[in-house]
DNA sequence: TGACGATAGTTGTTTAACCAATTAACGTCA
DNA sequence: TGACGTTAATTGGTTAAACAACTATCGTCA
């Protein structure tokens, strides 16, 4: 059985290799943007939901779409409301309809602090990818879109 | 003020893009590469720490070192450590010389893990990599080693 | 109407990353 | 020797992600 494990290895280390830079070209890109919003008092995440919020004109949006819209649905967006709306960032109530469902909105001080955290996130996003050239950036996006839409059969 | 928010609208969302499709890559292998760890009972940063000690021969590692060749150094190291050492999978013991200092080992048990872990998550690899073509892997890897070499001043 | 299944959100638990602060041991130097 | 700064590892506390289990509400259908 020994071959099993050789067959692949000239293959396996450039993907591993690939696998090891997307993890940790990403991890840097996270710390940066971390960095860009502690001034702020921002988590990424939190970041990424008010940046969510912001772009709808003034509507409320319920926790399963907006679970939809980030990562994954699941109890990380009732937390992540938890946390914005105990600092006035957000405000959430119950439709009077359907009581199951609960209706988030962007506050005016969570859309005043993510007007001045927004460019400091697209800043630090222009340094992290600084090197590549605009034709290279397209290039990788679409290479990782590539990776991405090969999505797990579950 | 709402020039404001469209004046670095073309190159924002070319790089801003870029990011959110490098985040997404970068969250979807980390799940794959769960997943095939689950029936191991091992997680991702858990196998990374036994990947790291199943490389060096037989010696030990120091936490700092250990820290050094994973994300970066710190704490997680230590609490990482204890929750192997408590499944047996690593052992701990100062050194008699400077008692300050770690040394840590995977042991016979933590070894057959690995061995069995391995295959599997080089299989995911495969898998989460399987529509890019050898070439563009290549590229991809390069693309993003540039990306990572942009290390924050600090 | 009332039981049943589905849906929306929440809570509980584990693991991990980040930061700050602490403990313990070492080396040096007056 | 003994004070002082340094280094190695640990502990404490917050946030986040993953998973399962739970609650409340709704819709439907007998």
């Amino acid at each position: 059985m020994s071959h099993v494990v050789g067959n692949t290895s000239e293959f396996a280390s450039e993907t591993s290799a690939a696998v090891r830079a997307l993890r940790a070209a990403s991890a840097h890109v996270e710390h940066m943007l971390a960095r860009a919003l502690e001034a702020h008092e921002l988590t990424v995440a939190q970041f990424a939901v008010l940046d969510v919020m912001g772009e709808m004109k003034d509507d409320a949006i319920q926790c399963s779409e907006l679970g939809r819209r980030l990562h994954g649905p699941g109890p990380d967006v009732t937390r992540l409301l938890d946390r914005l709306e105990s600092g006035g960032l957000v405000a959430r109530d119950r439709d009077q309809k359907d009581r199951r469902v609960v209706h988030t909105r962007i506050t005016e001080l969570g859309r005043s602090v993510l007007q001045k955290a927004r460019p400091d996130v697209r800043t630090a996003e222009e340094q992290a990818l600084a090197d590549l050239p605009t034709e290279a950036r397209r290039h990788l996006t679409s290479l990782l879109q590539d990776v991405q839409r090969r999505c797990p059969g579950s």
